[in-house]
DNA sequence: CTCCGTGCAAAAGGTTTGCACTGGT
DNA sequence: ACCAGTGCAAACCTTTTGCACGGAG
């Protein structure tokens, strides 16, 4: 988990992002935001939920859903989609990749260090401007390699 | 798309690879298989339902998720799941990279020549056995970026 | 002839939407 | 006080599952 102090840091750069943006400081938005920072795992909408609806009584789960649209749209979580089933939410601290066993799908992190930096490539032919990228190695974990 | 010749002899490998592994050459694997090899772009099942539906009559949507899944546990496609909504299928070939829009989720390939190899990162840590990648770069298309 | 594969219908997720109410600004 | 944001319930879309039938090997 990251430290208290680091998730204490994005909370308040949130908050005052909110703000400055003229997004409506609303104690759902504060709850989600601050649960989903002190994760280092991929939660589910779902998850998110079921982790914050004790803290908040009456919490609904559609709110959740669209507060974690709100916080993609504003670029302070990113969507995992990974094999079928529900989208996971990342929040966005560096760049990461992510490395996905095919047999079960399991998800794990990788940090940015054991990849070599890569050159944006020039994709002026495809109309695109490349802001950033991801990289999702395929292979098997151990527990499918033994069967 | 792909020139007709090169889906008949991918078609044709396909087919002797379903002999090799007994697996029955139904009909309606053969035009799902078609079908994918053909398109250049990353169907949904319904996508391919409908293409495929007008020459088989009485086919099935769950038919074709079922044959997706088959084709995908064999290495004859593979699942592309990204932002919301439908998995996407790919026809495997060389690799590839994708370019997805954060605008509008729209998915463009990018091919492998674009971008320096990589080599594969050490994930012993991890317990996985790393087979590939794939990168997914984001950024914005030309008309997301005009507005 | 034997099963694997298919079709249908229904269920099972996951996510979105319409509408009325509430709480931030 | 206004309007964005929330809660609830219902709709929606995608995918999976149970069961009986049919066609490939």
């Amino acid at each position: 988990m990251p430290s208290q102090r680091a998730v204490a840091e994005r909370l308040a750069a949130f908050e005052e992002d909110c703000r400055r943006r003229g997004l409506a400081l609303t104690i759902q938005r504060r709850a989600v935001f601050e649960e989903l920072a002190e994760r280092k795992d991929h939660p589910t909408a779902d998850q998110v939920y079921d982790a914050v609806q004790p803290r908040l009584r009456g919490l609904s789960r559609t709110t959740v859903y669209r507060v974690l649209e709100t916080l993609v749209d504003q670029g302070f979580a990113r969507r995992v989609q990974h094999a079928t089933g529900a989208a996971r939410f990342d929040p966005v601290t560096e760049r990461h990749h992510h490395l996905v066993c095919d047999g079960c799908g399991r998800l794990v992190d990788l940090d940015d260090s054991a990849v070599p930096e890569l050159r944006l490539p020039d994709a002026r032919g495809t109309g695109f401007r490349i802001d950033d990228y991801t990289i999702s190695f395929r292979g098997l974990c151990k527990s499918c390699r033994q069967s």
